[in-house]
DNA sequence: TTCATCACG
DNA sequence: ACGTACGTGATGAAG
């Protein structure tokens, strides 16, 4: 049987946190929405969250309270209720009564004593309490069974406190919060408290003496002076403090728990709410498959005769597929519409039709279609070549804003309030239920897509001259895609061999140490779970616990390292650690990934990144392990899919600090790249104030690592982390670095400021990346913007650099002659497979080719290796 | 599904 | 005082 569950929330407290903590936002008649909004929200999350099964939620009623007659000027200057709040307050009530949560207020009583008297309650009966709301003070009702959640930053985010995280964080127990309150005071509430006893003090207090009266008892032996005047005449305002700091657990309620059980809500009333609100997201989320709106009509004629197509000179298409990954997914057809007819070929029709072959084939004949790449790499496959591609649906959402989330066209269509088209979801279920459905479903399907397509390019294309990224999205986002899929297509050989090898003698070592660390152990584990290696080593072990996470205490990398000199038992944890990655996501992994054919076949991510780079999936080779030597060996089954032939690499040498010193044209910094020295020690030299020689390994390293910060816009709590130096040290580095280079110190300001006044910052080709929060009010928020201000640019050039490199590389191949390969990028470095007799070649025209894809004020430099596999490219 | 961890640039 | 380096993807554990 299932445990009772009984959530207590603090209405009042909740609806201040949600209107303080959302910008004002009105619907159509004018009525401020924020608080509901933002409670609505918090009201969700807890519900799916908690999943209660009886639930209350308690509002203050009226001016004044019991703790008034103790002490009139309790919660006295506080400021008014903002009209604009308490007009929300009506809707907040119906809406709960939408969700059929029960509500409850008592003349003279806060909201937290008929919280605190119903968690009593619950918890005497047996049931878990939840309490939630904005004010700490609630905490005093933790118990085994009461948890209680204060809101953090935030709406949704929720700091909970069980006895131990009360202890955790302030070294008292639940109910010392109360004698905390008494000696301290809370101007929020203008309780006095004792003057000149702040928390520390308050803390201090407690831990030794344990609660107000005793505090009091002990007088005499209460240390300084002042503190001690203090407490002497102020004994009656900390009690009264603590009396008003006090909830009453034991309220005269008129309810009883057994009234609270909660129904769930009615769909219908809350509906009608969200409307009456205009609560547009909140309403789809309850609702996503049956969005009522009639979708228009639309007549898709599905093709059976091959030779029987009508094809125009321009038309958008879609190639239809159940599967995402459009390299292995069967091809059910293609839609298409001239803007007038839509039709459906299905697949075996266009195998037949050499008049729509020919037409796709035709450079001549425009194609507008949702994803370039997946048609052209999915048609490649079967031996049809797509050209004159004119349009691409995913790629200009992406460079008008790569924050867009592009799951599927109907997401895209509705942002552009183009609604006539389902999900994909829809159309064929998901998880186990996925299915494909009849042809005449699909063939409708297929042909809204087109349809959609056709309609929204203009508005698209408008939007990307408006923004002067037209070209970035036609002359390079365009052509890549082609280039990526025939990457995709071609993939990379891999020796399975080499990879059960390594298989074998990882899985050896991976047993012996296994038995090695349950023996230092003294039990068996999995040690696989952060979980239990936790509890083995801090709780049994008894080793002292350096970072803890959200679920318990950390055991990352970074801290065994700290440990490592405390317990031997850590080092082979961390070995175990490493090979069991090696194995599991790489030997294991990339197995199961490679085809029929002998080969890895990726798919790129083009539409992605909020910096402008690619990723890479099923499996991900950009993340393929190279700075340990047992991890490098992998890259050994990577080898070239031809007898005689090699694995070509050139990448890019510290391209981003490159792109640094050109954009924030610092002269330090661009004629050291001019001089092509070695640009960490370099900035050692500066920095320290000492020449070449004066270099220590020590000096370059730090230097290293504050180039690396620059580059992702610097903390110093940041550099600190890396370097394992205190924050002030860091802080320091940073300042002496940021004096040294002037001109990068000016970059970083300007690019902050240009994106507070412009929303968004841009890269060299002008690609953008919006930043609402760099305006927040939130500390937190807003410093991670600021440094992706600073970041965005300088990764966002690097990827435009590259991917310019590949497309010029492509033609240059092409130009050639060659039967070189072009077969992986990974942020900086492009991979190839080439004939042996190429190489001559490949060791001018690359370096070439790259170095000149985007003329900065200082050289790009390109380095480059070959050999039998990946491996031996170094 | 979410979290912690760890592989890469 | 806040709590962080920037950008990714895959895995196993655990709810």
């Amino acid at each position: 049987m299932s445990k009772e569950k009984i959530v207590l929330l603090d209405g009042n407290s909740l609806a201040y946190r949600a209107f303080f903590a959302l910008p004002l936002l009105t619907n159509d008649t004018g009525i401020h929405t924020n608080a509901i909004y933002g409670f609505t929200m918090m009201l969700q999350n807890i519900l799916e969250e908690e999943k209660p099964t009886h639930i209350l939620v308690a509002w203050d009623a009226g001016k004044t309270t019991f703790r008034h007659s103790t002490f009139s000027e309790y919660k006295g200057g506080r400021q008014k209720t903002p009209p604009e709040l308490s007009e929300q307050f009506p809707y907040l009530r119906k809406l709960l009564d939408a969700f059929q949560i029960s509500q409850y207020e008592l003349d003279q009583y806060e909201a937290d004593d008929i919280i605190g008297t119903l968690s009593k309650t619950g918890d005497a009966e047996g049931m878990e309490v939840v309490v939630i709301s904005g004010d700490k003070d609630l905490t005093q009702l933790a118990s085994d069974k009461t948890t209680v959640c204060i809101t953090r930053k935030g709406i949704t985010d929720l700091e909970k406190y069980t006895p131990a995280h009360v202890m955790d964080k302030y070294g008292l127990t639940p109910s010392q919060i109360i004698d905390m309150k008494g000696l301290m005071g809370d101007p929020s509430d203008n309780i006095p408290g004792v003057p000149g006893v702040g928390e520390k003090t308050a803390i201090k207090l407690l831990k030794e003496y344990g609660s107000v009266e005793k505090v009091y008892e002990s007088l005499d032996k209460v240390s300084g002076k002042k503190l001690k005047e203090n407490l002497t005449e102020n004994e009656e305002l900390a009690y009264m403090s603590k009396k008003l700091a006090t909830i009453d657990v034991d309220a005269p309620i008129t309810i009883s728990i057994g009234n609270l059980s909660y129904p769930g809500p009615s769909e219908e009333n809350v509906k009608a709410i969200y409307e009456e609100l205009q609560f547009k997201t909140l309403l789809e989320k309850m609702s996503p498959e049956t969005d009522s709106r009639p979708i228009e009509e639309i007549d898709v004629r599905i093709i059976n005769d091959p030779e029987s197509i009508e094809l125009a000179e321009e038309m958008a298409l879609h190639v239809e597929m159940m599967d995402e990954n459009y390299l292995a997914s069967e091809i059910s057809g293609i839609g298409m519409t001239d803007g007038d007819n839509i039709i459906f070929i299905p697949f075996e029709v266009v195998i037949k039709s050499d008049k729509l072959k020919n037409w796709l084939q035709d450079e001549q004949k425009k194609k507008f279609t949702t994803d370039s790449k997946a048609s052209y790499a999915s048609l490649l496959r079967h031996g049809i070549e797509v050209n004159g591609i004119e349009f691409d649906l995913l790629l200009a959402t992406y460079i008008a804003n790569p924050s867009s989330t592009y799951t599927d066209v109907a997401s895209v269509a509705k942002e552009f309030n183009y609604s006539d088209i389902q999900s994909d979801e829809v159309i064929y279920g998901k998880g186990a239920k996925k299915a494909l459905p009849e042809e005449k479903i699909l063939a409708d399907h297929a042909g809204r897509k087109a349809q959609a397509v056709w309609k929204l390019k203009p508005a698209l294309e408008g939007k990307l001259r408006d923004n002067e990224q037209f070209g970035l999205y036609r002359e390079l986002e365009m052509p890549l895609a082609q280039i990526l899929g025939k990457m995709e297509t071609t993939g990379v050989k891999t020796d399975l061999g080499i990879l059960r090898q390594i298989g074998i003698e990882l899985s050896a070592r991976l047993l012996e140490l296994e038995s090695i660390i349950y023996e230092m152990a003294g039990q068996k584990f999995n040690i696989n779970s952060p979980k239990q290696l936790g509890e083995i080593l801090f709780e049994k072990i008894g080793l002292t616990p350096i970072k803890k996470t959200k679920t318990g205490y950390s055991t990352a990398a970074d801290v065994l390292e700290k440990l490592e000199s405390e317990h031997e038992i850590i080092s082979f944890i961390l070995t175990y650690r490493q090979l069991g990655k090696l194995n599991s996501t790489y030997i294991e992994g990339l197995t199961k990934e490679i085809h029929e054919d002998g080969k890895i076949h990726t798919r790129f991510q083009q539409a992605l990144t909020q910096t402008g780079r690619l990723s890479s999936i099923n499996p991900n080779l950009q993340n393929i392990p190279i700075r340990l030597e047992e991890g490098r060996k992998i890259r050994a089954a990577f080898v070239p899919s031809e007898p005689g032939w090699v694995m070509f690499a050139a990448d890019y040498s510290q391209i981003e600090l490159r792109v640094l010193a050109h954009m924030s044209q610092d002269e330090k910094m661009i004629s050291a790249f001019r001089e092509d020295e070695d640009i960490h020690t370099k900035t050692a030299m500066d920095v320290f104030g000492v020449d070449k020689d004066g270099v220590s390994s020590d000096m370059r390293r730090t230097a290293k690592a504050v180039n690396f910060g620059i580059v992702y816009g610097i903390s110093d709590y940041g550099l600190s982390q890396s370097l394992n130096i205190t924050r002030k040290e860091a802080g320091k580095f940073i300042d002496t670095y940021l004096a040294t280079f002037p001109g990068v110190k000016q970059y970083m300001e300007d690019i902050v400021s240009d994106a507070k006044l412009k929303g968004y910052v841009v890269t060299m080709m002008n690609r953008r990346r919006y930043l609402p929060d760099i305006t927040s009010s939130n500390f937190n928020l807003r410093s991670f913007a600021e440094r992706t201000a600073m970041n965005t640019p300088i990764q966002g050039t690097a990827a435009d650099i590259i991917k310019k490199a590949m497309i010029d590389m492509d033609a240059r191949l092409k130009e050639e002659g060659l039967q070189t390969r072009m077969l992986l990028q990974v942020h900086d470095e492009l991979i190839f497979e080439a004939p042996e007799d190429e190489i001559e070649k490949l060791k001018q025209i690359v370096p070439e080719v790259m170095e000149s894809a985007l003329t900065l004020d200082v050289p790009l430099k390109v380095e480059w290796a070959y050999g039998l596999s990946w491996y031996e490219t170094k």
